[in-house]
DNA sequence: TATGAATGAGATTTCATTCAT
DNA sequence: GATGAATGAAATCTCATTCAT
């Protein structure tokens, strides 16, 4: 996405040949000739441009963090409802991770644990993200959408979590092109999240469990009333 | 657990010591000069015991892992349905992951991204442990207590990733005390997973959203029944 | 002095940042980078004036050695006396040396123990007021102001290395403005090279100790005469 | 002096080559690749001894120093006389500059411009040495030796600035074996800076500056007296 | 003439690792 | 078995200097 047509700039190539040699042999075993080979650009070139190897580590999920979770804030106001909002920036997550594996192998395996990193704009950007995220999941316990008494953070730790728990181990089996993708898992992953804490509301209500045979009569008896909408239609 | 009361051996000092300083400062960052310092060792004894210095990472959670995944294998079949053993097989992560976060650390910071650690016999037994899981979440699809169409791998993803993303941050954050401990999320967290996956039992039913005045009504026809199962359909 | 009124060239205003830098933070550890910076103009324009870095250091001192060294040399012609001309020529250097203190520091901390220096036309317009100090003080020793068995050379050096140490140890300190300055010092210093190399001119005379019961005769004797006083007998 | 007969030791060995190399090339000109290959190490071997380029060099006049200015701190006591007390000590700087020229090139040129070289404990003896030459001059202040107003600050800087004077001119060209040693030129400067300061004391006496014509009767007056005699005789 | 951009050529420094004792 | 001492092998980073425009 938002590819150039013009040969790329140096700063660019040197960035390009850096993501592709951190997410490949990690920080430390990455060694700058190796960047400026890579690059084709002398090994000088790229402290003119990054005054440190780990400033160059931390220049590249800048731009790419901060235009993405530009592009999802831009998007997540038009969706209504708190579920189709976190399924959304979800979505955002996984489609920047699987669209650009050098780049998520870069933040998750080389970047999360890095503490300066913590300390860095690029984080912020993601942190920015992430607190959208909480906002939705507080959002939607204050609507009612989910259970009074969920815990937030703990949600989006489960949201996070497990995607970053996917990724991850995508990466650690070689990144196969596996049948099944993980944004084929989101919509599964989500839901029994949303399930699990939805609020069964829309009036004083019990959940049923009736056998086969009670459905007619109660077919029946739910066309006379007005029946509860179940609050998944929202969703998609 | 498993202290020893014998005076440590000059290999289990060196370990202890490299444990520490792994997870202080991270493997690349950590020396061997410094670790023979703690241990109260020379560098030439660390070689004498292990060949590399990556020998002696792998070394560390090998022993650790292993105890672990054994006492909790002992205790698993004792416990009766597949719920108590997943929170059981969770128990046990949570709590060797708090009572030694040098472990912990080390494991989710360190190893967790090294993909030599994963030829490695510590990570066969956190493998182990985590197929333990997966069993148990089949386990728990063909005796009816999940959902038939649950994806058991996203399952285990969703119970792994959330808790190893909980203790990221905890020791991102540099270990606080807080409130909140980990092994106090665990309940609300399995109880949401659960939810979101376990089959409604009880035959054909769905979730109805009734207004108070039919609730008499309903109560009523219910009576006469024997309530059936499962309320799943609505997921997917 | 020898302002010019005109707009700073190019080349002077190089000259001027690079004196203050090499001054500040000697000639090592200045780059050109720097220089260019503070000059205001980009590094390749250095390039265009002088060929080398080395070549900028030695040009600075060419011209401000060369004015003071020509100024000195109208003035001390018309001074009557080798003992004033000295005194000359010392004032000259104090005042230099004091009223440029980056000037100073340039010389005296980077430049005299630099052996190519000594092969610059700055070093040689050093030399020839060097020269002429020791000019004078031959003059003073063929003219009997000062002790045939003097050493001219030696008496340089007292006179030249007590003000570079003076100068030195300002510059080491933080060029402090201390109660005295190096000017005030300088009549009581060649009072005391003076003192210790004039020719006890004249004629016959003694310096005499006499024992106490000597004095009253003399006095007597002296009364009778009026006693030629040198004014220099308790330094000024 | 204080020569071992055993085989240097490595640390001895790479001082030495360093205070060679520095003392010819400079501090910044001198690679420590060098340095370890005149001193038969490995470059690293430089590094487990001295940890910096740097503390090489501050490391070399440490030792040096100390010794030589506790040697001359054990003499001075035994020498009668504050006269007696500087001549030897400007004989101690003298022959160490003189007896290890490497030694003082280091010094002069490069180490007494090096600002933090001035917080170092090889700098803290050569002010300790300095300051005890201080002392005398003020104990000869004090003692009536020297006149009352004489400067003691003063006259250290010209009795230590010639002396650096004449070493540095004697490095700059190439130290010459010239006719006259340094060594040689103490006894003139000093006697012509101890004339200069001196108080013409001995009992009541006066500097009489007489006409020619006085001469004859003074002169007579005094050949009936013993003439005072020049104090110089005492100085060797 | 002026310069932005690029780099060649090193220098210091770091450590895991070895080996004689 | 234990270690003190030594080092090979790099890796990062710096800058004076060049050159096309």
């Amino acid at each position: 996405m938002t590819e150039k047509s013009r040969p790329k700039s140096r700063k660019d190539r040197i960035m390009d040949a850096a993501l592709r040699i951190f997410a490949e042999k990690g920080f430390q075993n990455a060694t700058i000739t190796e960047i400026s080979k890579e690059a084709g650009v002398s090994e000088a070139t790229i402290y003119e441009y990054f005054g440190t190897k780990e400033d160059l580590l931390f220049a590249i999920p800048e731009k790419i963090s901060n235009d993405t979770f530009e592009a999802s804030a831009k998007v997540i106001p038009y969706i209504k409802g708190v579920e189709g909002k976190i399924r959304a920036i979800m979505l955002f997550f996984i489609e920047l991770y699987q669209s650009n594996p050098d780049y998520s192998a870069l933040v998750l395996l080389q970047l999360m644990s890095n503490k300066r990193f913590r300390q860095t704009p690029a984080h912020a950007a993601i942190r920015r993200s992430s607190h959208a995220l909480l906002d939705c999941i507080k959002e939607g316990i204050t609507d009612g959408t989910f259970k009074k008494d969920a815990n937030s953070y703990l949600i989006r730790s489960m949201l996070m979590g497990t995607v970053e728990h996917l990724f991850i181990h995508w990466h650690m089996q070689g990144r196969p092109k596996g049948k099944t993708s993980i944004t084929d898992l989101l919509d599964p992953f989500i839901e029994i999240v949303f399930d699990g804490i939805r609020e069964k509301k829309e009036s004083p209500c019990t959940t049923l469990y009736l056998k086969l045979e009670d459905a007619e009569a109660l077919g029946k008896l739910i066309q006379k009333k007005e029946g509860g909408t179940s609050s998944k239609d929202k969703n998609k």
